[in-house]
DNA sequence: CACAACACTGCAAGCGATTGCAGACTCAGC
DNA sequence: GCTGAGTCTGCAATCGCTTGCAGTGTTGTG
């Protein structure tokens, strides 16, 4: 039903490949040609059928993104990102979301690996080895993830942090404590990297609470043990945790920032609407897709390792002072 | 690289329309040989390639999903729910975002239409007219609107409504306000028929206070145009919408569920967050997601328009009754 | 004016699968 | 022992497009 190559040629009266050849290599072929095969083209709404392309090119047009869980607001947004840059380039973009699991996690990507030219996966939670094999086999850019010889954009976990610890630490506090993410989250691992670099600068002293769950009901379940360290002030691994933290520090009676500071990372857009509204450091995660779209399409048309190594992205995060966060209280007061 | 039909055809000794049948049609191949095919397609770890199969089956193994805008969490839930019961069926979905744009939305589809079987639209914000077109060139399954002629999973909005309107009439309201989302939006219309039943059955007096955009910010707009109609409670067209209220009337010191009961619709994961907490009407959204799937995957293997008709899933919704509702303020107080 | 160089265009061979048609073989029935 | 039905299997065409190679026509140069 559609027009094919062959009735676009018919139209302008050329033969099939001078018609390939006019609408994908337009320099090689006559400016009067070209023209005419254009003018047929329009006129049919001629669109080149991808599966056909794709058989003979090896390439599908296609980038398979890969997310652990939609329903945590931080990954809808790396996938608009992605979306609108994959959009601008003609890319059509497959999701998958893993659930969370690990396991599933492998299983998907093989089976997207072989309908699309290359893979995005954000905040992976595969082991690194399982990466390595998955980013020999296809194209790979990690987001919010480093591996040795894998292309990727991440954050720039330690100036965030650092900004946080800034913060607090004008505010006049001087105990903070850090609610974990994941056990095998990367960049749990890498905040903590940062946080402890930035507590030695400025003399704080940086308490542990744990790993919990990247979740609301993370938060409320770390809520009290960062009570009971006694700091003035705490950091968690996302704005998700911060708000659980929250909830259940208000259900406690603690007031923040009056008894507490709470500073999250990410900032989704629900963390302006809590009571009270919550400080944090802004993730560019929209930006986070974008890059590695370009990433992705970079590597597609060069893929010499050589050149890969070097195409790494970092983003810088912003903090964001709300209400969440105010002068140390007096630590003798309780 | 990857192995071929003819690689396998090789091993087996046959010739590959035999392996293609021993794969695609086990039953017309005999049992040995079928058996010999399928140890070696297995021995060489082979997987069809789906271009190949799509040229000339015409079918692609991909569905495609568009939505208005990932970052209101309805919307991921629906999706997750679409990934889940496309990958049970080994369909691969292409994921689109059309920023809560009606003319992007169009060409989205159209440009997505060429690379898959059939398509989700997810509160398509398009014209009836342009809907029907889509539907005429492309198999179509909708989610959250009804067009007439055209597949779709919708949810009971007067069952929902009645609910709301039942629980707060028992606590005594008689004057309730309602807040509309966009124009254009077709629940929003289906809601208010239900609302105005409800209203009529129980002697209330409905109060609409207009349109607002389906965000946070339109729920901040509507709140004192709400407060004024001088209702003792209020429905809002969605979660995100009574969030967004609940907070310019904290913000005016007016109390929630005290002063003015608020109900939202959706359940969304962060209205168990909000203080208070959301009562609200549940929708069960990946349910829908995975129906629409079903559907669409019955309208692939029968394009019988008669039958299509008949495919339309009604999905209820479940009062999920919080703190943000309680017995009628006494109108004369304020 | 002959010849080389160049710019276009067309032919035809695939890419990897599916499928209609016909040939080969088996087996039952007479 | 021969025929006909029935069961498998293979041949070859085809889906729509790309691309190496060869052929044609044009232009420039000596």
């Amino acid at each position: 039903m559609p027009a094919t190559l062959r009735d676009v040629a018919r139209l302008a009266g050329v033969s099939p490949s001078t018609v390939s050849r006019a609408l994908s290599t337009p320099a090689v072929v006559n400016a009067a040609t070209r023209a005419r095969v254009q003018a047929a083209a329009e006129r049919l709404g001629y669109q080149p059928n991808r599966a056909a392309r794709g058989l003979i090119t090896g390439r599908t047009g296609n980038i398979g993104l890969v997310v652990p869980d939609l329903a945590n607001p931080f990954f809808p947004s790396v996938v608009k990102g992605v979306q609108a840059r994959a959009r601008q380039s003609d890319v059509a973009v497959f999701l998958a979301d893993t659930d969370e699991d690990a396991v599933e996690e492998v299983v998907l990507v093989r089976a997207l690996a072989k309908q699309v030219d290359g893979l995005i996966l954000c905040s992976p939670r595969a082991s690194e080895e399982d990466l390595v094999a998955v980013a020999q086999e296809t194209n790979v850019v990690l987001v919010n993830r480093l591996v040795e010889g894998v292309p990727a954009v991440t954050f720039d976990n330690e100036g965030g942090m650092r900004q946080a610890i800034a913060h607090l630490v004008a505010l006049g506090h001087r105990r903070i404590a850090w609610v974990g993410g994941p056990k095998t989250s990367w960049s749990s691992a890498h905040r903590i990297i940062g946080l402890y670099a930035a507590a030695n600068d400025n003399g704080v002293a940086l308490l542990e609470v744990g790993h919990f769950a990247p979740t609301y009901d993370g938060g409320m379940a770390a809520a009290d043990q960062a009570v009971a360290t006694g700091a003035t002030a705490v950091v968690t691994y996302n704005d998700l945790v911060a708000i659980g933290l929250l909830a259940r520090l208000h259900a406690r009676g603690i007031s923040v920032p009056d008894d507490l500071s709470v500073v999250g990372i990410d900032d989704i857009a629900m963390s302006r609407m809590t009571r009270p509204a919550l400080t944090t450091v802004r993730l560019p995660k929209q930006k986070a897709g974008q890059i590695a779209v370009e990433l992705l399409l970079a590597v597609l048309d060069d893929p010499d390792p050589d050149t890969i190594i070097g195409t790494r992205g970092t983003l810088h995060g912003e903090l964001i002072v709300r209400d969440s966060t105010g002068v140390a209280s007096d630590p003798a007061r309780p």
